[in-house]
DNA sequence: GTACGTGCAAATGATTTGCGTTAAG
DNA sequence: CTTAACGCAAATCATTTGCACGTAC
């Protein structure tokens, strides 16, 4: 009756949701919608691409995973806890990097900062991968 | 004869390209695609969204300027001097922070990578601004 | 039984590409 | 004059949406 009720939504553990979060829990890195596409449909193969995508962004949107800022496509990854990436400028790998200490340091600037309330940080390293700067090298 | 000389390329100093990378060093912010075309639309009325298109990937490339890591919509920056980025996780919207003393402290936690042959770093960090946090108050 | 979620296909939006023409060097 | 770059339109790729049907609760 009172129209409102929209926060009162009964969120359903679908067989897809669930694949698509144990997925994303188990690899070892930070997927790409297709990567997550594939990686599911061995469990589940009328999946669709849709399908993926409404779910990466509703648990994106209920924090159980997080997406990464990334040039061009979109990357996920459900590690929750703070840490650093380690950006191939080459190839675009991405590699996890904790560091609780430059969290912390990177924390105490965050809080001179004036006009933002500042909830979280975390840094980027660019550079070459070892298979990469093989190549360049020859 | 050789067929080889692609490295050889000569650079064209365009109206389009000069507009455009004139535009990025005068403009205040991180602006889209969108934003650059709508603002060198003034000076050249002809101008194509593809001509910026493929500018802002030159200029990029030959490190003029940078593309800053987004999700969504690409952006663009002409500061080439290492800094941070504060962004607003409600309005997107992206702020500049200059911090040598992070910025050393990151080089610093770099120089112990293994396996990565780090180039350069820079930190986020993520809130909300004032005008997002007095909507979201009342 | 009642939504919410799914699969599919179509729509949208961002970005790239092909091509005939223009202009920088 | 040579060829990179332009403008335009079409093509491609990523992502979202509408809708009829399915299923978690």
């Amino acid at each position: 009756m009172d129209g409102l009720n929209t926060s009162a939504k009964t969120i359903k553990y679908t067989n897809q949701r669930m694949e698509i979060l144990k997925f994303l829990r188990e690899f070892n890195g930070h997927p790409t919608v297709d990567d997550v596409y594939e990686g599911v449909k061995c469990k589940l193969s009328r999946i669709s691409k849709a399908t993926v995508y409404n779910n990466l962004r509703f648990l994106a949107e209920k924090e159980l995973i997080k997406e990464v800022n990334t040039k061009g496509v979109s990357r996920f990854e459900a590690n929750l806890v703070t840490h650093h990436h380690i950006i191939c400028l080459e190839c675009g790998d991405i590699k996890d990097y904790e560091s609780e200490e430059l969290t912390e340091y990177s924390l105490n600037v965050a809080s001179k900062i004036d006009g933002f309330k500042i909830e979280s940080t975390d840094t980027n390293f660019y550079g070459y991968c070892n298979k990469c700067r093989r190549k360049q090298n020859g």
